[in-house]
DNA sequence: TTGTGTTTTACGACCTCC
DNA sequence: GGAGGTCGTAAAACACAA
Protein backbone atom coordinates (compact mmCIF):
# COMPACT_ATOMS: atom_id res chain seq x y z
CA UNK A 1 0.00 0.00 0.00
CA UNK A 2 2.53 2.56 1.00
CA UNK A 3 4.20 1.98 -2.50
CA UNK A 4 1.11 2.52 -4.29
CA UNK A 5 0.66 5.86 -2.47
CA UNK A 6 4.29 6.62 -3.12
CA UNK A 7 3.48 6.02 -6.60
CA UNK A 8 0.33 8.14 -6.82
CA UNK A 9 2.12 11.25 -5.10
CA UNK A 10 4.93 10.28 -7.66
CA UNK A 11 3.23 12.16 -10.85
CA UNK A 12 6.43 13.73 -11.66
CA UNK A 13 9.30 11.87 -10.98
CA UNK A 14 10.49 10.78 -14.40
CA UNK A 15 13.97 9.31 -14.57
CA UNK A 16 14.84 12.44 -17.01
CA UNK A 17 13.24 15.26 -18.39
CA UNK A 18 11.59 18.58 -16.61
CA UNK A 19 10.33 18.17 -13.45
CA UNK A 20 7.49 19.35 -12.20
CA UNK A 21 7.83 21.88 -9.29
CA UNK A 22 8.76 21.07 -6.03
CA UNK A 23 11.60 21.58 -3.65
CA UNK A 24 14.86 21.99 -5.73
CA UNK A 25 18.67 22.64 -3.88
CA UNK A 26 17.65 26.57 -4.84
CA UNK A 27 15.30 26.50 -2.81
CA UNK A 28 17.30 24.42 0.13
CA UNK A 29 19.73 27.05 0.09
CA UNK A 30 17.70 30.43 -0.36
CA UNK A 31 18.82 30.64 -4.37
CA UNK A 32 16.73 30.53 -7.21
CA UNK A 33 18.57 27.71 -9.79
CA UNK A 34 16.55 27.10 -12.45
CA UNK A 35 19.05 25.75 -15.83
CA UNK A 36 20.23 22.26 -14.76
CA UNK A 37 17.47 19.83 -16.47
CA UNK A 38 18.70 17.70 -13.29
CA UNK A 39 17.57 19.54 -10.92
CA UNK A 40 14.52 19.90 -9.91
CA UNK A 41 13.38 24.06 -10.00
CA UNK A 42 12.43 25.59 -7.07
CA UNK A 43 8.90 25.33 -5.07
CA UNK A 44 7.37 28.65 -4.68
CA UNK A 45 7.07 27.87 -0.53
CA UNK A 46 6.85 30.37 2.06
CA UNK A 47 9.72 29.85 3.75
CA UNK A 48 8.16 30.57 6.93
CA UNK A 49 5.72 27.50 6.62
CA UNK A 50 7.75 25.19 5.27
CA UNK A 51 8.54 23.85 8.49
CA UNK A 52 5.39 24.67 10.44
CA UNK A 53 2.61 23.21 8.17
CA UNK A 54 1.70 19.90 8.04
CA UNK A 55 -1.68 18.06 7.65
CA UNK A 56 -3.56 18.73 10.77
CA UNK A 57 -6.89 19.52 11.94
CA UNK A 58 -6.10 23.32 11.57
CA UNK A 59 -4.23 22.71 8.17
CA UNK A 60 -6.28 19.89 6.37
CA UNK A 61 -4.63 21.73 2.91
CA UNK A 62 -1.51 23.07 1.94
CA UNK A 63 -2.10 26.37 -0.14
CA UNK A 64 -2.59 25.45 -4.18
CA UNK A 65 0.19 28.47 -4.68
CA UNK A 66 2.72 26.51 -3.13
CA UNK A 67 2.38 24.46 -5.95
CA UNK A 68 3.55 21.33 -4.00
CA UNK A 69 2.99 18.29 -6.28
CA UNK A 70 2.78 15.99 -3.42
CA UNK A 71 -0.46 16.47 -1.51
CA UNK A 72 -0.05 15.17 1.88
CA UNK A 73 -1.38 11.61 2.48
CA UNK A 74 -4.49 11.73 4.67
CA UNK A 75 -3.85 10.30 8.12
CA UNK A 76 -6.07 7.38 6.54
CA UNK A 77 -3.73 6.48 3.76
CA UNK A 78 -0.37 6.10 6.49
CA UNK A 79 -3.03 3.92 8.53
CA UNK A 80 -2.80 1.95 5.45
CA UNK A 81 0.89 2.24 4.85
CA UNK A 82 2.01 1.29 8.10
CA UNK A 83 -0.61 -0.74 9.10
CA UNK A 84 -3.10 -0.20 12.15
CA UNK A 85 -0.94 0.12 14.83
CA UNK A 86 -1.07 -0.40 18.39
CA UNK A 87 -3.26 2.14 20.00
CA UNK A 88 -1.50 5.59 19.98
CA UNK A 89 -1.35 6.58 24.03
CA UNK A 90 -2.46 10.14 24.78
CA UNK A 91 0.95 11.45 25.67
CA UNK A 92 3.95 9.56 23.32
CA UNK A 93 6.36 8.78 25.79
CA UNK A 94 8.82 10.23 23.47
CA UNK A 95 7.40 12.47 21.41
CA UNK A 96 9.28 13.83 17.97
CA UNK A 97 10.66 17.30 19.32
CA UNK A 98 11.49 18.50 15.56
CA UNK A 99 9.36 19.93 13.15
CA UNK A 100 5.74 20.27 12.56
CA UNK A 101 3.03 17.78 13.79
CA UNK A 102 3.50 15.02 11.42
CA UNK A 103 0.64 13.78 13.39
CA UNK A 104 -0.95 11.77 9.85
CA UNK A 105 1.08 8.87 11.52
CA UNK A 106 -0.45 6.19 13.47
CA UNK A 107 2.23 5.00 14.77
CA UNK A 108 3.20 6.65 17.51
CA UNK A 109 7.04 7.05 18.38
CA UNK A 110 8.77 4.05 19.67
CA UNK A 111 9.00 4.24 23.89
CA UNK A 112 12.67 3.78 25.06
CA UNK A 113 15.63 5.71 25.68
CA UNK A 114 15.12 7.96 22.54
CA UNK A 115 15.19 8.45 18.95
CA UNK A 116 16.46 5.75 16.75
CA UNK A 117 15.02 2.65 19.27
CA UNK A 118 12.31 0.62 19.13
CA UNK A 119 12.05 -0.73 22.17
CA UNK A 120 9.34 -3.56 20.87
CA UNK A 121 8.30 -4.46 17.51
CA UNK A 122 5.85 -1.93 16.07
CA UNK A 123 2.97 -4.57 16.34
CA UNK A 124 3.04 -4.87 19.90
CA UNK A 125 3.79 -7.63 21.95
CA UNK A 126 3.38 -10.75 20.62
CA UNK A 127 3.39 -9.42 17.48
CA UNK A 128 2.00 -11.70 14.76
CA UNK A 129 -1.48 -11.25 14.28
CA UNK A 130 -2.70 -13.38 12.09
CA UNK A 131 -1.11 -17.18 10.87
CA UNK A 132 2.28 -16.15 8.34
CA UNK A 133 2.01 -12.66 9.94
CA UNK A 134 5.13 -13.57 11.48
CA UNK A 135 7.22 -11.78 8.63
CA UNK A 136 4.10 -11.01 7.11
CA UNK A 137 2.17 -8.08 8.92
CA UNK A 138 1.15 -4.75 8.14
CA UNK A 139 4.97 -4.08 9.66
CA UNK A 140 7.00 -6.08 7.71
CA UNK A 141 9.07 -3.75 6.25
CA UNK A 142 10.00 -2.05 9.30
CA UNK A 143 10.09 -4.92 11.42
CA UNK A 144 12.93 -6.37 9.50
CA UNK A 145 15.42 -4.09 11.08
CA UNK A 146 14.53 -3.81 14.53
CA UNK A 147 17.61 -5.87 16.17
CA UNK A 148 20.11 -4.15 13.88
CA UNK A 149 21.79 -1.20 14.34
CA UNK A 150 20.85 0.22 17.45
CA UNK A 151 19.93 3.24 16.11
CA UNK A 152 23.35 5.14 16.60
CA UNK A 153 23.51 5.38 12.86
CA UNK A 154 27.01 5.63 13.36
CA UNK A 155 27.74 6.82 9.62
CA UNK A 156 29.94 3.43 9.34
CA UNK A 157 32.03 3.56 6.06
CA UNK A 158 33.30 1.14 4.37
CA UNK A 159 36.92 2.13 5.46
CA UNK A 160 35.37 1.62 8.48
CA UNK A 161 34.88 -1.54 10.42
CA UNK A 162 31.31 -1.82 9.29
CA UNK A 163 30.25 -1.14 5.69
CA UNK A 164 26.90 -0.04 6.66
CA UNK A 165 23.98 0.45 9.06
CA UNK A 166 20.50 -0.86 9.45
CA UNK A 167 18.70 2.12 10.17
CA UNK A 168 15.91 1.35 12.99
CA UNK A 169 12.27 1.36 11.84
CA UNK A 170 12.12 4.52 13.78
CA UNK A 171 14.75 6.07 11.33
CA UNK A 172 13.21 4.71 8.57
CA UNK A 173 9.12 5.83 9.59
CA UNK A 174 10.87 9.34 9.77
CA UNK A 175 12.25 9.48 7.02
CA UNK A 176 9.46 8.30 5.00
CA UNK A 177 7.17 10.29 6.31
CA UNK A 178 9.48 13.22 5.19
CA UNK A 179 10.13 12.34 1.66
CA UNK A 180 6.15 11.26 1.47
CA UNK A 181 5.97 15.17 2.65
CA UNK A 182 8.56 16.39 -0.13
CA UNK A 183 10.93 14.39 -2.30
CA UNK A 184 13.17 17.13 -1.22
CA UNK A 185 14.62 17.80 2.12
CA UNK A 186 15.37 21.15 2.71
CA UNK A 187 18.73 21.98 4.61
CA UNK A 188 17.07 23.22 7.80
CA UNK A 189 14.46 20.47 8.09
CA UNK A 190 17.52 17.90 7.00
CA UNK A 191 19.75 19.21 10.36
CA UNK A 192 16.30 18.76 12.35
CA UNK A 193 15.45 15.03 11.05
CA UNK A 194 19.75 14.10 11.43
CA UNK A 195 19.57 16.09 15.28
CA UNK A 196 16.47 14.55 16.40
CA UNK A 197 16.91 11.07 14.42
CA UNK A 198 20.41 10.33 15.44
CA UNK A 199 21.77 10.30 12.14
CA UNK A 200 23.95 12.45 10.42
CA UNK A 201 23.07 15.30 7.61
CA UNK A 202 24.81 13.51 5.62
CA UNK A 203 23.38 10.65 5.74
CA UNK A 204 19.91 12.30 5.65
CA UNK A 205 20.81 13.63 2.65
CA UNK A 206 22.07 9.86 1.49
CA UNK A 207 19.04 8.43 2.36
CA UNK A 208 16.71 11.11 0.13
CA UNK A 209 18.70 10.08 -2.97
CA UNK A 210 18.66 6.50 -2.24
CA UNK A 211 14.67 6.58 -1.83
CA UNK A 212 14.38 9.01 -4.76
CA UNK A 213 16.31 6.57 -6.81
CA UNK A 214 14.43 3.75 -5.89
CA UNK A 215 11.31 5.73 -6.50
CA UNK A 216 12.43 6.95 -9.87
CA UNK A 217 13.68 2.73 -10.32
CA UNK A 218 9.93 1.72 -9.18
CA UNK A 219 8.42 4.23 -11.74
CA UNK A 220 10.53 2.30 -14.22
CA UNK A 221 9.06 -1.01 -13.66
CA UNK A 222 5.56 0.72 -13.77
CA UNK A 223 5.90 2.01 -17.29
CA UNK A 224 7.82 -1.05 -18.86
CA UNK A 225 5.04 -3.33 -17.13
CA UNK A 226 2.37 -0.86 -18.55
CA UNK A 227 3.56 -0.56 -21.96
CA UNK A 228 3.46 -4.05 -24.11
CA UNK A 229 6.85 -5.26 -25.01
CA UNK A 230 8.44 -2.99 -28.01
CA UNK A 231 11.80 -2.17 -29.27
CA UNK A 232 12.80 1.07 -27.91
CA UNK A 233 12.22 3.95 -30.00
CA UNK A 234 13.57 7.54 -29.93
CA UNK A 235 10.39 8.35 -27.91
CA UNK A 236 11.74 6.44 -25.15
CA UNK A 237 9.61 7.61 -22.18
CA UNK A 238 12.24 8.89 -20.13
CA UNK A 239 12.91 11.12 -22.93
CA UNK A 240 9.60 12.09 -23.84
CA UNK A 241 9.62 16.06 -24.52
CA UNK A 242 7.47 17.80 -21.55
CA UNK A 243 8.53 14.23 -19.31
CA UNK A 244 6.15 11.46 -19.05
CA UNK A 245 2.92 12.51 -17.62
CA UNK A 246 3.11 9.94 -14.81
CA UNK A 247 0.23 12.28 -13.64
CA UNK A 248 -1.45 10.59 -16.04
CA UNK A 249 -1.27 7.78 -15.63
CA UNK A 250 -1.87 8.32 -11.77
CA UNK A 251 -4.84 10.55 -11.72
CA UNK A 252 -5.19 10.34 -8.44
CA UNK A 253 -4.16 8.47 -5.12
CA UNK A 254 -7.50 6.86 -5.32
CA UNK A 255 -7.05 4.75 -8.55
CA UNK A 256 -3.22 4.07 -7.27
CA UNK A 257 -4.30 2.59 -4.00
CA UNK A 258 -7.27 0.98 -5.70
CA UNK A 259 -6.60 -3.12 -5.89
CA UNK A 260 -6.08 -2.85 -9.50
CA UNK A 261 -2.84 -0.79 -9.76
CA UNK A 262 -0.73 -2.45 -11.92
CA UNK A 263 1.86 -1.92 -9.88
CA UNK A 264 1.74 -5.30 -7.34
CA UNK A 265 1.56 -4.49 -4.17
CA UNK A 266 3.38 -6.55 -1.48
CA UNK A 267 0.63 -7.90 1.09
CA UNK A 268 2.71 -6.38 3.50
CA UNK A 269 1.89 -3.04 2.69
CA UNK A 270 -2.59 -3.78 2.18
CA UNK A 271 -3.98 -2.92 5.24
C1' DT B 1 20.87 -24.92 5.94
C1' DT B 2 22.11 -22.99 1.77
C1' DG B 3 21.89 -20.65 -2.51
C1' DT B 4 19.97 -16.86 -4.83
C1' DG B 5 17.57 -12.68 -5.68
C1' DT B 6 16.18 -8.20 -3.70
C1' DT B 7 16.57 -4.23 -0.74
C1' DT B 8 19.11 -1.05 1.88
C1' DT B 9 23.21 2.03 3.12
C1' DA B 10 27.11 4.30 1.34
C1' DC B 11 30.28 5.95 -1.85
C1' DG B 12 32.53 7.97 -6.14
C1' DA B 13 32.10 10.20 -10.56
C1' DC B 14 30.22 13.78 -12.81
C1' DC B 15 26.98 17.56 -13.36
C1' DT B 16 25.01 22.42 -12.46
C1' DC B 17 24.62 26.38 -9.74
C1' DC B 18 26.12 30.24 -6.89
C1' DG C 1 35.24 25.57 -4.39
C1' DG C 2 31.41 23.74 -2.13
C1' DA C 3 26.79 22.37 -2.11
C1' DG C 4 23.53 19.01 -3.60
C1' DG C 5 21.58 16.70 -7.73
C1' DT C 6 21.63 11.99 -10.61
C1' DC C 7 23.69 7.69 -11.94
C1' DG C 8 26.08 3.49 -11.21
C1' DT C 9 27.83 0.35 -8.13
C1' DA C 10 29.64 -2.24 -3.80
C1' DA C 11 28.47 -4.80 -0.07
C1' DA C 12 25.68 -5.83 4.04
C1' DA C 13 21.15 -7.13 5.36
C1' DC C 14 17.25 -9.43 4.29
C1' DA C 15 13.57 -12.64 2.07
C1' DC C 16 12.51 -16.85 0.27
C1' DA C 17 12.61 -21.12 -2.32
C1' DA C 18 14.83 -25.61 -2.63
Amino acid sequence: MYVGYVLACNAWAPARGPAPARAGASELRGTPRTRNPRRPPAVPRLPSLLFTWRPSAAHPAPPKAWGRPFPPAPKDDWAAAYGPGPAAPAASPAPLAFGPPLDFSPVPAPPGPGPGHLAQPLGGPGTPSSPGAQRRTPYEWMRRSVAAGGGSGSGKTRTKDKYRVVYTDHQRLELEKEFHYSRYITIRRKSELAANLGLTERQVKIWFQNRRAKERKVNKKKQQQQQPPQPPTAHDITATPGGPSLGGLCPSNTSLLATSSPMPVKEEFLP
